[in-house]
DNA sequence: TTAAATATTGAATATTATTCTAAAATTTAC
DNA sequence: GTAAATTTTAGAATAATATTCAATATTTAA
């Protein structure tokens, strides 16, 4: 795989801004706060997302609309050898499983796991962690309260 | 503040289902894939904004991309009386912690810091923490690599 | 400096968003 | 269970946007 060349300029990081703030933003409005052609931004996005430097819009949902009370994050110790993340892969096919990260320490992976409450944590624990070979411990985390969570980037102002 | 209805049908999930996958399905497209008129899907689309089950939507920046390549959890212990959270919200105030939770234990906060690299880190630390009233004690652990990492939420396949 | 490559504009067209009214469906109240 | 009230939907009309493309401008590289 090449290296990829992120070359970005301020119009770039204006368009990523507000891209970032509202991703149902339409070109014509870019156009109009930047000054600029709509045919000019419809290229520079597309090669944004060509260059994958915009991976995806998303939807934020509000896990409460959908019952998805419980928040918690899990530390996984496991067999796995340094290097290898074979039970990350297997871990990251589930859909509550909404992160994994691949830790410092002797800790192994931290998990984000979003459930509809503490019986659908203790049933993906049991059911499917449990049948996960390789996993030696977990230590469980509960999220009392979210003050803040989002995926928003620092944008630089100057290129 | 009332309590508020969330009555979602089995249209309005598949609504959020297309939206959380692609934020900028436009409404002839999600119309189309439902079989119906898109204007009535506009007026679902309104409701599920007004009533704050789509919350926003965003564009997923390729991290790397703004050279933001640390990822670090740290937990926080702070003089917050339970119930009161002072120093989350100066924590959720800073533009590197993309998220604030309140955790169960005596470790009081989790929140999830993107800087540069490790001197990006450090200076949160020293500079910003370093400066806020009431945190005891830290304890960072730093992200190696990431295998997964989206806010989507498991929708119902049922009504 | 010049040639090549890249990016932008502006106009034309295709497509979509949005509004509105009437009809249909659903819910509510009696 | 029926009728009224509410909500939802469809469909048509219009406004706005997306997209394409050829010409121009700009940048880059030699």
């Amino acid at each position: 795989m090449a290296k990829l060349e992120y070359n970005l300029d301020h119009i770039d990081y204006q368009i990523l801004r507000i891209m970032q703030n509202n991703a149902r933003t339409n070109n014509a409005d870019i156009a109009r706060e930047l000054g600029m052609a709509p045919s000019a931004i419809l290229e520079r996005v597309k090669k944004l997302e060509q260059k994958e430097i915009i991976l995806q819009y998303n939807a934020k949902i509000n896990p409460l609309a959908l019952e998805q009370n419980l928040l918690s994050f899990i530390f996984i110790k496991t067999s796995d050898i340094i290097g290898e993340q074979g039970v990350a892969y297997l871990l990251a096919e589930i859909p509550e499983v909404q992160e994994v990260h691949d830790i410092a320490g002797d800790d192994g992976y931290l998990i984000k796991v979003r459930t509809n409450d503490s019986s659908g944590l203790v049933d993906i624990m049991r059911n499917t962690l449990g049948k996960i070979e390789g996993i030696l411990s977990t230590r469980t985390t509960i999220v009392l309260e979210t003050i803040k969570e989002e995926q928003k980037l620092v944008i630089p102002t100057k290129e």
